[in-house]
RNA sequence: CCCCCCAUAGCCCAAUUGGCAGAGGCAGCCGACUUAAAAUCGGUAGAGUCUGGGUUCGAGUCCCAGUGGGGGGACCA
């Protein structure tokens, strides 16, 4: 007898009467009611110290910045992170998944400004909000662990931090031309300035001052951070590696001292081609050079009022106009020569702003037969060609000379014109180049890098204060570690409106400081640190959130640590993770950690998009996460946003359905709810049920972890979709609702789906019977013997046509599959007289015949 | 200019890694329910894989050359 609720329609189909038992069907606002509570209660995902003694991972999305409530974005990228932490979980590991707030920062200082708040009051605030949203949304998050980066208790060990790479000398102050941001008037590591020249956060066209600032030196771990990412091949997105690879910019060559007539001093370049040393017939320096300068003002008085035209021109282009390859070389001569150390050949020395003054060492030597660029500047001023290595072709003939054709010869040849080093090929006599050089003490090899020191000091108000002491002559002392925190001041009284110096050196009594031994008076450093200073270590500080002695506790750190799986998005391809790569391997250095990469695996999600657009409110497409939440609950959110395709690849909202998503859930759940009324009873031995189902069941469960490892969320959201219609078929028209094996398939459905519905799969769990939580249930394993097929399909292909279908037992051998191949009609039929040259069989799969006419 | 990624049905996307192009969804169409519609439920049709070569018995998958799109770097010596 069925159910009571159900009955057959016309074509004798079981349906199930909405009006029936269950009067409320499917209700996510009445089961997030529900379990919120339970939850809270039971706490599910608190792990405690070094864990249970299962093997642990440590999943982590990047922290979020509490700039009003959480947005799509946050919707998409905790979404997968959870998807992750449940799914170890699930397969019986103890999983860490804490979350915390990046929440120093400019946003919140310029929302406060403009209110005429305390950024305190902001912040904390918006906190407090996308906590509540957290909740709802439902990550299964460690919420015993929380940190926020503005906290005193944080940003103590931030200040830690910085004493010990002072300690170190990895911290320094410099005096240097540095990128100014005109809005937020304030110093940008290079990392925050966009290609175009624009700030990263205003928008700005950066400019550049002379100022003294704090400096980490990162380019002292460029190699290490550079020749670690080989590590991280497969398990970081492609894009991320090739970003960094592409920032950190290693060149591999040599430093040539160059002898320039009537001054003292050498005058080192660099280039990539030693070998073609013999070719250098001129040499540029860039026009906003010292050396420019120096060499300018030592020549005649037209030449010296030339130069300032130049260099003024130079000065006045944009960062675009400037990049722009296509512009026609200019330069000038500057009235002085130099020597070719390894032939005492005199060449002029010119200026151009085609070479850059901060790269090397802002003069080169030019090769105009091998580097385009020289070529093009040779051939506007005349300058003499000279070629020093054979290039050929594929064909093996020479190729045309660059200065007639105009196209210099880049290639691998044999070289000429070049002393001792005729005849060697490229690799060979850039080495033979060096060591000439070597040799004379005129030259070195070198290695340059695009890299430049991580400038981290800000004229800003909400961030970590640097704990420096200066003395009034100059002097600097780190500030006591037993003595930290140093607390930012009050922001009452102070003026917060960016003017160029810091509002901390305007607190007076904060920024003075008196010895109290010595008497002597010393003032604070009055900026603040870059927040990716803060966000750089803050996944050690989870482990240790607690804990007021130490920043992390080495034991926990490197029992959880590295991060197993972080989670985030690529607009933080280099600033964040490259930042957080340093200093954990500053860390490592240090003693304290045993590993030296802070994230095993990375995940990219894309973007959230409407209409192909960015959303934002300004061009009014911007979807509300709050009122998707609202609207179709954290369930059909969370199974939309993993269903709409592969996590990196970027979402229209327009392209997908939360209705769909919510049906597919109503469908899901009313399984559970038939076997709630009238299903086999929990407990029931599977052994007995239904095969077909049985095998789909195990199919799914044999298959799903490898699509969760391989991010493929969207493909494990469609085999679920298949399992719950197959398993609609067969209580509905097929082994009936009573069968153990749809129990079977329920429960695996509920355990499955608890990675993007928790809400749904936790009532589906408790409509089978079972206590909470399913998220802490763990995966059944699949049973191999349902997972092969005693018959299958073997396809008949003809020259690569397909022409029979023949059904075989699994175990069958080649000869006997050869042998039903040819006896197939579908074969004979497509051979007829033809002479078959070759048969290929891959049993049971498939049998190839290819032929040739008779 | 250099490097990386992508291109499959009207749309979003699968395809056991070289073996029958289709799992799932959206939109569409048909049917059930309804006085009717929406919602819901059931059922269906629909591409030969961007183009051109190549390797192979066999290519969406591998190789080469293009086209289109996305991203990064860039007068970096």
């Amino acid at each position: 007898m069925p159910p009571s609720g159900e009955r057959r329609n016309e074509n004798g189909v079981c349906v199930t009467e909405q009006q029936g038992r269950d009067a409320e069907g499917y209700d996510f606002r009445a089961i997030q009611e529900r379990w919120l509570p339970v939850w809270d209660e039971l706490k599910p995902f608190e792990v405690e110290g070094l864990g249970t003694g299962r093997p642990r991972k440590y999943v982590l999305d990047m922290f979020p910045y509490p700039s009003g409530d959480l947005h799509m974005g946050h919707a998409e990228a905790f979404c997968f992170g959870d998807v992750l932490a449940r799914y170890w979980r699930g397969r019986g590991y103890d999983v860490l998944h804490p979350i915390g707030w990046d929440s120093f920062g400019l946003p919140a200082e310029n929302a406060a400004i403009k209110r005429g708040v305390d950024p305190r009051e902001w912040t904390y605030a918006n906190i407090a909000q996308q906590k509540a949203s957290f909740r709802l949304y439902a990550p299964s998050f460690d919420w015993s662990r929380v940190l926020h980066t503005s906290d005193p208790e944080y940003y103590r060990w931030n200040q830690w931090l910085f004493l010990k790479m002072y300690e170190k000398g990895l911290a320094y102050r410099k005096a240097s031309w540095v990128n100014w941001d005109p809005v937020d008037q304030t110093v940008l590591a290079n990392e925050q300035v966009l290609a175009d020249g624009t700030s990263e956060r205003s928008g700005a066209l950066v400019v550049k001052k002379k100022l003294t600032q704090w400096y980490f030196r990162i380019t002292d771990y460029a190699d290490r951070l550079l020749d670690d990412l080989d590590r991280l091949e497969g398990a970081w997105p492609a894009k991320v590696l090739n970003m960094q690879r592409n920032w950190i910019g290693r060149s591999r060559g040599a430093e040539v001292e160059f002898e320039i007539e009537g001054r003292e001093e050498k005058v080192p370049v660099f280039t990539t081609r030693p070998d073609t040393l013999f070719g250098a017939t001129f040499m540029v320096v860039a026009p906003d050079s010292d050396l420019a300068a120096e060499l300018a003002s030592g020549a005649s008085p037209e030449v010296r009022m030339q130069f300032q035209d130049y260099l003024a021109q130079t000065q006045k282009q944009t960062e675009i106009e400037r990049q722009s390859t296509e512009r026609e070389k200019t330069g000038m001569f500057l009235d002085h020569f130099a020597v070719n150390p390894v032939n005492g050949e005199r060449i002029p020395v010119w200026a151009s702003d085609y070479v850059l003054a901060d790269y090397g060492h802002g003069a080169i030597m030019a090769v105009p037969a091998h580097d385009q660029r020289d070529l093009d500047f040779a051939l506007k001023f005349e300058l003499p060609v000279r070629v020093v290595v054979d290039v050929r072709d594929e064909d093996g003939a020479a190729l045309p000379d660059p200065a007639e054709s105009g196209v210099a010869t880049s290639g691998d040849g044999a070289l000429v014109n070049s002393g001792e080093l005729d005849g060697l090929p490229k690799a060979e006599a850039i080495a033979k180049a060096i060591e000439l050089l070597e040799t004379r003490g005129t030259g070195r090899a070198t290695t340059t890098y695009r890299l430049r020191d991580w400038l981290i000091s800000r004229q800003r108000y909400w961030g970590t204060p640097i704990p420096i002491l200066h003395g009034e002559d100059g002097e600097m002392k780190p500030v006591d570690p037993a003595s930290l925190p140093v607390e930012l001041p009050a922001s009452e009284g102070l003026d917060l409106k960016p003017k160029g110096s810091s509002p901390l050196g305007a607190a007076t009594e904060w920024a003075t400081v008196e010895d109290p031994e010595t008497g002597r008076t010393w003032t604070r450093d009055p900026d603040t640190m870059d927040t990716f200073v803060d966000s750089s270590w803050y996944y050690l500080r989870f482990l240790s959130a607690n804990d007021d002695t130490q920043a992390f506790d080495p034991e926990l750190v490197n029992a959880w640590g590295p991060i197993d799986q972080y989670a985030g998005g690529v607009e933080h391809a280099i600033l964040h993770l490259l930042y957080s790569r340093f200093i954990t391997k500053v860390l490592h250095d240090l003693g304290y950690l045993d590993f030296d990469e802070p994230f095993t695996a990375l995940l990219n999600q894309g973007m959230v998009l409407q209409d192909g657009a960015k959303m934002s409110k300004s061009k009014g497409n911007l979807v509300e996460f709050a009122s998707e939440l609202s609207a179709h609950g954290a369930d059909a959110l969370r199974v939309t946003l993993a269903f709409a395709g592969p996590p990196e690849d970027d979402i229209d909202w327009a392209d997908v359905s939360v209705q769909g998503s919510a049906k597919f859930l109503a469908r899901a759940w009313r399984i559970a709810d038939d076997i709630e009324h009238g299903g086999a009873p929990v407990g029931v031995s599977f052994d007995g049920g239904d095969t077909a189902l049985r095998r789909a069941t195990h199919h799914l469960l044999a298959d799903a972890p490898g699509l969760v490892e391989a991010y493929k969320f969207n493909v494990v959201v469609a085999r679920l979709m298949e399992q719950v219609n197959v398993t609609r078929k067969a209580i509905d028209s097929g082994a009936g609702i009573a069968d153990p094996a749809v129990r079977e398939s329920a429960e695996a459905i509920s355990m499955i789906l608890s990675l993007f519905a928790p809400y749904a799969a936790e009532d589906m769990w408790a409509k089978l019977g079972h206590e909470p939580t399913v998220a802490l249930a763990e995966w059944p394993a699949a049973i191999p013997e349902l997972l092969v097929q005693d018959e299958v399909t073997m396809v008949v292909q003809v020259d690569g046509k397909v022409r029979d279908k023949i059904t075989v037992p699994a175990s069958i051998t080649a000869e006997e599959a050869e042998a039903l191949a040819r006896a197939s009609r579908g074969m004979q039929r497509a051979v007829r007289d033809r002479q078959i040259v070759n048969v290929i069989v891959r049993a049971p799969k498939i049998v190839s015949i290819a032929t040739k006419p008779a």
